[in-house]
DNA sequence: TTTCGGTCCTGAAAGC
DNA sequence: TGCTTTCAGGACCGAA
């Protein structure tokens, strides 16, 4: 289930085999794969995302993503929490882009920097690199032939078994202080990786929400690359219960969350992401090592690694949370 | 403005 | 053995 760190280790395996190469051919083996493309002249959320794609929206887009993508030259792939796009050849006067130089700006913005193809790999999403005649991977949606200077003739598959992904074509439209960043992912926050990243906003917001602390974790406009599983490893080991207040925490609690909460990302990013039944893999189809660590989640009725006590698995939105009632205890009152 | 629940989807596992 | 149900999850949308 790729989240920021596999995004990331995805995004850093394509930039060799990417950066500068030309665009080939494209063929959609599945339009559903392109819910977040919306082909040129059409309005945005048409058939769109979560919704089923006609027949006849699904081959205009798949055509208009096609061409479009078509003989386009890709440069160094950029992410912003789970998003990951890849601008496509320099738009005049347009000013070299890094992750920690994406800023969020209104939706609406007019778009002037170009346009990037843009990847969110939702739950089962792969991007894999293949030889042009490697054996097929199971649930390919769209393949892609392109040509790199020193690498040669390579292909890019997108695979995804749930189809909760996509890829699509996206205007870039500028941030501040530099840069540019999809217009689909430009209201989402920084990531906590991301140099720019306001740690004293994150803290004073859910400081001033009373939903559940998981919930606010999960929230990508508070700050965005947090799934399921690292909201369970963050909140276990900031020793906070899942469902506490934002308001009940204090200045200091609250700030050992994005503490743990980067902690755990980097030890993720170390060993190569979280894999559970090849549902994450990398450029190269190889699994990560980071599920050998997780402390709570997948753990339900097991040892608690801190202190013994059961680990709880209990339902929370359709899915579940994993935490040490022991350990991560619920406020009893609220903060005054 | 905030919160909640439904929807999209596939395949493994469990239950009958 | 074969069928049905449940479960996993992120993002988005509409309703309250």
């Amino acid at each position: 289930m790729p989240e920021l760190p596999e995004v990331e280790v995805v995004r850093a395996g394509l930039a060799p085999a990417v950066t500068g190469a030309r665009v080939l051919a494209v063929e959609v083996m599945d339009p559903r794969a392109l819910k977040r493309h919306t082909p040129l002249g059409e309005q945005p959320g048409l058939g769109g995302h979560g919704r089923t794609l006609s027949a006849e929206t699904g081959r205009s887009r798949a055509s208009d993503f096609e061409r479009r993508l078509t003989g386009q030259t890709l440069q160094a792939p950029l992410r912003r929490g789970k998003f990951m796009w890849i601008p496509l050849a320099d738009p005049p006067g347009s000013a070299p882009v890094s992750p920690g130089a994406a800023a969020s700006l209104a939706p609406g913005t007019a778009p002037t920097a170009g346009t990037a193809l843009l990847a969110h790999l939702g739950m089962s999403g792969q991007l894999l690199l293949r030889a042009t005649d490697a054996a097929d991977d199971r649930h390919v949606r769209i393949r892609t032939w392109i040509e790199h200077p020193e690498h040669g003739e390579l292909r890019l598959d997108f695979a995804d078994q749930r189809l909760f992904g996509s890829l699509a074509l996206d205007a870039l439209t500028p941030t501040a202080p530099l840069g540019a960043i999809p217009q689909q992912a430009a209201h989402i926050a920084r990531d906590p990786l991301d140099e720019h990243f306001d740690d004293g906003a994150f803290v004073a917001a859910i400081r001033s929400r009373g939903v559940g602390a998981k919930k606010l974790l999960l929230d990508q406009r508070l700050v965005s690359g947090v799934g399921n599983i690292y909201a369970d490893e963050t909140l276990w080991r900031a020793r906070v219960h899942p469902e506490a207040p934002g308001s009940s925490l204090t200045q200091r609690r609250a700030a050992s969350l994005l503490h743990h909460m980067r902690e755990v990302f980097a030890q993720a990013l170390a060993e190569g992401g979280t894999s559970f039944d090849e549902q994450y893999v990398n450029v190269n189809g190889q699994a990560g090592y980071f599920a050998h660590s997780l402390n709570a989640y997948g753990r339900g009725g097991e040892a608690c690694p801190r202190c013994g006590g059961p680990i709880k698995r209990v339902p929370f939105g359709g899915r579940s949370s994993h935490f040490c009632p022991r350990c991560q205890r619920r406020p009893s009152a609220p903060n005054t």
